[in-house]
Parts: structure tokens; C-alpha cells; sequence
DNA sequence: CGTGAGTTTGACCAGATGGTCAAATCACCA
DNA sequence: TGGTGATTTGACCATCTGGTCAAACTCACG
């Protein structure tokens, strides 16, 4: 028997609202940064009154929050398919090119992230340096047992998982420059085939 | 003779007043972002009243403006340098080693582009569409000169332009997240023999 | 020195912003 | 259908923020 939960389920309203205001969260805090957002923005782009959008979340900062930690296993779950027995050059360029779709299909989450670590990284900075950090730290061990095998170049692991991380976000958060500078053309069109270059040359034992 | 001037020599107070305040916005700016700067922290940095600093500059705009433009020059400096009679591919390695200096060396400087950029670049597309373009066009068409020669590999010219920004100026921008990554390893230690070992593998002819 | 330009400041303002609250309205089901 | 808890809102508040202004002060130079 489901003992009985000290918090109800929530109601069919609660789901719809709660998922509306961190819909257009996103869209405001990734434009803005946090303190460039404003509480009557968000509301406004969720349909609803400011007091009302405070009815489901205490603060502008619990639903900043909130849509941290809600997105950071999507954020890093590339990563974690990071594979040991699959085959080393072809793991770290699904990783890549996983990460270069998010960058195309999930612009304003990479964006999110990219203000908050431009600016210090106030709110998740601890996150990092345990969560993150343990994770990079595990998979940067795999990369180098790859290496010692032989199956990849050897090269800085830790650096490599950074500069996939650059190379990828990179045309999500600078998409304004990256535009500007490529006028019609598509970015990810070229983008894919380069990055790919880069790793195959970069990898091959 | 001097034809007399409509407007005065600054002052000896007037010329360090406003490379304090431009020095503190830097601080400021780079650190919180357009928005989440304000007057009097900018103020207060710079040793002076608020009022005092609205003395030298029109508004919070003006001041961000002054620094942006005055920076833009110092950024893309490297990118100018890229020298058609060189040896192409030294000449890369080159401008890739300068922005990677820039990055230990200007750290705030490159946090006030990203900030821009990653909220759209509402204060600098202008800027961005005309005269970063025309750079970025010239020294592409070098890039591609020297690949039609086969001194260098084929790649898309301004992904590998894009690939040397985003590389290198990861290491400013997303410092916080590195390090939280690397613990107690100096970041540039590592990056500049990993990046370098990139760009000649990639362009390798 | 005295004087006018250059510099500094306390007091102030209007608008924006995060957040509160009591009252009104709505949705569900016994 | 009535009642109860969930939802919504208009009015309001305190604080922050960019910016103004007149008055006071300082400096350089004749």
C-alpha cells in the first residue's frame, strides 16, 4: 500500500502552469542571464499574472534553479553514453556529434549554462566541482586507458573533453557572431563535417 | 599653428579619472554583465561618487559603449596580424598561440565580448555584420588561397577561424568551469601544447 | 591672492523590480 | 448542488537603480 505522501499529487493545472513558467524561463533567463530577466517577462510569456506565476514558484531565483537542475543530466548525458566497449574514435565522435545537435536543437539550454559560467557560476559552482568534476574525471580516465591502448593518439584528456565542449557550444552561445560573420549560410552545415575533421585527424593512433 | 581646438586638452584629473572608471567597468562589466551592473558598484570601484562618475560619462550606456569599441581593435589584432607571406601554417599557429595568450592575459576582456554575444549582441551586431565580417572574409580567402596552393590541408576556412576562437577563448570564458574541472592544474599549462597539437594535425597538408 | 573653469557631492526623483496579501473566482466531487 | 481547497488577481510595498541638479569646493594661472 502506497503510504500516504505529506505532498499531493499535483493537479492537472499545477502540471500545465509549472511546465509553462519553466518554458518561458528558458526562453527569458538564456536571452537575459538572470539578472537581465524580470519576473513580469517570464510571466507575461507564460500567460499569466505575476502574483500567479509566484503562486507556483517562491522566487525568480527558485525557478531559475529549478531549471538548472532540471537541465544539467540532459546537459550532461552525452557525455555519460561515453561507451568503454565501444570503439574509441567512434564513441568520442557520436559524443561529438551528440553534443553538436544539442547545440543546434537545444540552443537556448547551452546559452543558460553559458551565462551562468561567464559570470562566475554563483549558483552552480559547487555542482561543478563535485558532480561535473567526478564525472569528467571518470570518463577522462577511460580516455586515457584508450590511450595506453594504443586505439587513440595520446593527447591532454581533460583537454580534449574541453575543446569538444568548446568546439560544439560554441554555435549555440556565439550563434549572433557565427551568423554575422557566415551571412545565409547554415552554420551546422559546415560545422559537422569540420568538427569531425578536427577529432579523426586529431585521434588517429 | 595649432588651429584652436572646440574642444579642450583633457585635463591631467579628467585622464585618470575616466581610466579609473573605464577600468572599474571593465572589472564590473565583465564580472556581472550589462545588466547586472550597476552605476554605483562601477562607481564605488573606481574610487569615486556616483554622480561624480556621471560627471565623465554620459550614462551606464556610454560607458559600455566606450569600453566595447575601444577593446574591439585590441581583439582582433591577432586575426589582422595573420600574414599572407608567412608560412602559412606557422603564421595559424601563431595567431592561434596569441589568442590563447590573450585568454590567460585578458581574461575580462573576453568575458565582456561573451557576455555580449551570448545574450545576442544587442549593443554590437552593427558592428559585428560590417566590420568583424569584412576581417573575417579577407583572411578567409588567405586561409583559402593557401589551401588551393596545398600548403595547408582543405578545411571550411571560417569554421577553422571559428574552431581558434572558441578554443582559445574558452579558457576566459568558462574559467570557473575548467578549473572546477582540473582542481589545482594550471589550465594553460596544458592547453597550449593540446591546441597546438590540433591545429597541426588538422592542417597538416 | 583672486577668479573663473573644472570638479565633487548631498539630496532628490521617477520608474522598474521582486515580492506580499486579502479577497475573489474556479474546479472538483461528495 | 454545496462546500472546500486550488487558483487567480488587483492593489500595494520596499528597495534598487539610472540619472539630475544646484550648490559647494578645488585648482591653475594671471
Amino acid at each position: 500500500m502506497k503510504p500516504k505522501a505529506k505532498e499531493r499529487m499535483p493537479t492537472r493545472i499545477q502540471k500545465k502552469n509549472r511546465a509553462a513558467i519553466l518554458e518561458a524561463a528558458l526562453n527569458v533567463f538564456s536571452a537575459h542571464g538572470f539578472r537581465g530577466a524580470t519576473v513580469d517577462q517570464i510571466a507575461a510569456e507564460a500567460g499569466l499574472s505575476k502574483p500567479n506565476l509566484l503562486y507556483y514558484f517562491p522566487s525568480k531565483e527558485a525557478i531559475h534553479a529549478a531549471l538548472l537542475s532540471g537541465l544539467l543530466d540532459t546537459w550532461l548525458d552525452p557525455l555519460r553514453a561515453l561507451d568503454e566497449n565501444g570503439d574509441p574514435l567512434e564513441e568520442i565522435l557520436a559524443y561529438v556529434r551528440r553534443k553538436l545537435q544539442m547545440s543546434k536543437e537545444l540552443p537556448r539550454e547551452s546559452r543558460l549554462f553559458a551565462n551562468e559560467l561567464v559570470q562566475g557560476a554563483p549558483r552552480i559552482h559547487d555542482t561543478l566541482s563535485s558532480d561535473l568534476k567526478a564525472l569528467v574525471d571518470e570518463k577522462a580516465a577511460l580516455l586515457e586507458r584508450w590511450m595506453d591502448q594504443g586505439r587513440i593518439a595520446r593527447v591532454h584528456p581533460y583537454h580534449l573533453i574541453f575543446s569538444i565542449w568548446s568546439l560544439t557550444q560554441h554555435y549555440a552561445d556565439f550563434d549572433v557572431q557565427v551568423r554575422a560573420v557566415l551571412g545565409d549560410e547554415d552554420p551546422f552545415e559546415g560545422a559537422g563535417p569540420f568538427i569531425d575533421t578536427v577529432y579523426r585527424k586529431l585521434l588517429a593512433p
